[in-house]
DNA sequence: GCGCGCCAGTTTGTATACAATTTACCACCC
DNA sequence: GGGTGGTAAATTGTATACAAACTGGCGCGC
């Protein structure tokens, strides 16, 4: 069942220099060394990474594709700053994503995988209480990518991986000081009735958890859609 | 002053050439009548679009993300075939994706809605009876995204779309000649339950659809990977 | 005759040049 | 003085030029 593509004879390790662009930008951002709303300017990105300003559109391109970057018309590129709403969306829509990759696991989970992730849940937690809490929200982002890639299907780990990283800019973005990631019990618990073979509880606790996220994120409103807001077209007094 | 005009930023009215080049390739694929293996010369499409190869790049790049085409270095674009596992992996994305939100729907569906629906069926089960196969893949497509987008989200609602897309190269590579796409039945039981307000049924149905569609396909005839059988090193006697 | 290697033709990959649009700044007018 | 309009600088959009890689065919040697 396992799909695995052998694309060319050098595997993933190279792909050019813009795949070494793309990792680079995509872990900037993903690690929050960008914030949402950083403008990227094609020329600087070109002579960073030294390679023409076509390489450089074809990346921004792929991460506009994934939501991490916002390109405007003659406008140029920026790092995404979700919406709201957008955030409510990610977040159903991961939910439905992850509990539904989680209720057909293929049981019982092999003991390393096991491992791997209550060491990713270790980590997160000391971050949480070093207060490094960019560290948390990429931690806690890896344990929800690898606990997806469990059941094997790339094309919905693909998917998820890709939610996770807009989910990043979000909790940035639109998290709470405070508790900005998962509980680290939340992410433990989960584990802990994996191990045990309870899916089905594993899949409840996974839909509170989000249901928690969504709730600890503080919708302080965005920069006020001036356009949207006058054409709304509310009649005047 | 010309701020007239409506510059959405998501602009879905128009972004010039390269969009609407995106939208012929798209209908054109989605419809089959590109059929999956087609070889996707640049300067063919750069002749037939009138526009650079910077630009069919540009589209035939974001084809590639979305899984409509597959470009190989320095081999260049064709339309996607999909594999066995990847048809696998699709469906039972879409089956979590499409019941999730099907579950969630607020009720109770808007009339106009449900005819929108209904006549869709309608539409979808004229073209099985008159054996227009193409025709009734892309209607079953476009039932399954008019029903994902009931629930108003929009982030769910591009996954869809685009996995329905997917599905679309999937069921004319792997569909077997007849009963190809989901039996009208089907559609039309899931739209009466839905009307009833029996959403938990409706999720339980349109589950067992992708079981069918999935069971439909046929899994013969594999591309013959050359390469991953000789390294596989099996040897089965 | 069969196979190997070389060469030409074709196709893609990348860079650069030029055009179009936006942005910012400053003079100008009310 | 504040707002308006225009012009210049900067930035992006598109096209083209050139380099690299692959494909296919032909000739040569075994």
């Amino acid at each position: 069942m396992s799909a695995q593509k052998p694309d060319l004879p050098t595997a993933d390790s190279d792909g050019g220099r813009d795949e070494a662009m793309y990792r680079g930008l995509h872990a900037a951002i993903y690690e929050l060394r960008l914030p949402p709303g950083t403008r990227l300017p094609e020329d600087v990105l070109s002579n960073t990474y030294g390679v023409s300003r076509t390489l450089v559109r074809k990346v921004l391109q792929r991460m506009a594709m994934e939501g991490l970057v916002e390109i405007r018309r003659n406008r140029g590129a920026q790092v995404a700053e979700p919406s709201a709403d957008e955030a409510r969306e990610v977040f159903a829509t991961r939910r439905m994503l992850e509990c539904g990759a989680l209720a057909e696991l293929p049981l019982p989970v092999p003991t390393a995988e096991l491992q791997a992730l209550r060491e990713l849940v270790r980590q997160e937690d000391d971050a949480q209480l070093n207060g490094d809490r960019v560290a948390a929200i990429r931690l806690s982002g890896d344990f929800h990518i690898r606990l997806a890639a469990l059941g094997g299907n790339a094309t919905l780990t693909k998917l998820v991986r890709e939610l996770v990283a807009r989910s990043s800019l979000i909790l940035a973005t639109h998290g709470s000081p405070i508790s900005v990631t998962c509980r680290h019990s939340e992410h433990e618990q989960i584990i802990d009735l994996l191990a045990r073979g309870e899916r089905q509880a594993g899949v409840a606790w996974m839909a509170e958890h989000f249901e928690h996220i969504t709730r600890g994120l503080r919708w302080r409103e965005q920069p006020l859609d001036l356009f949207s807001v006058l054409k709304g077209g509310d009649t005047p007094t």
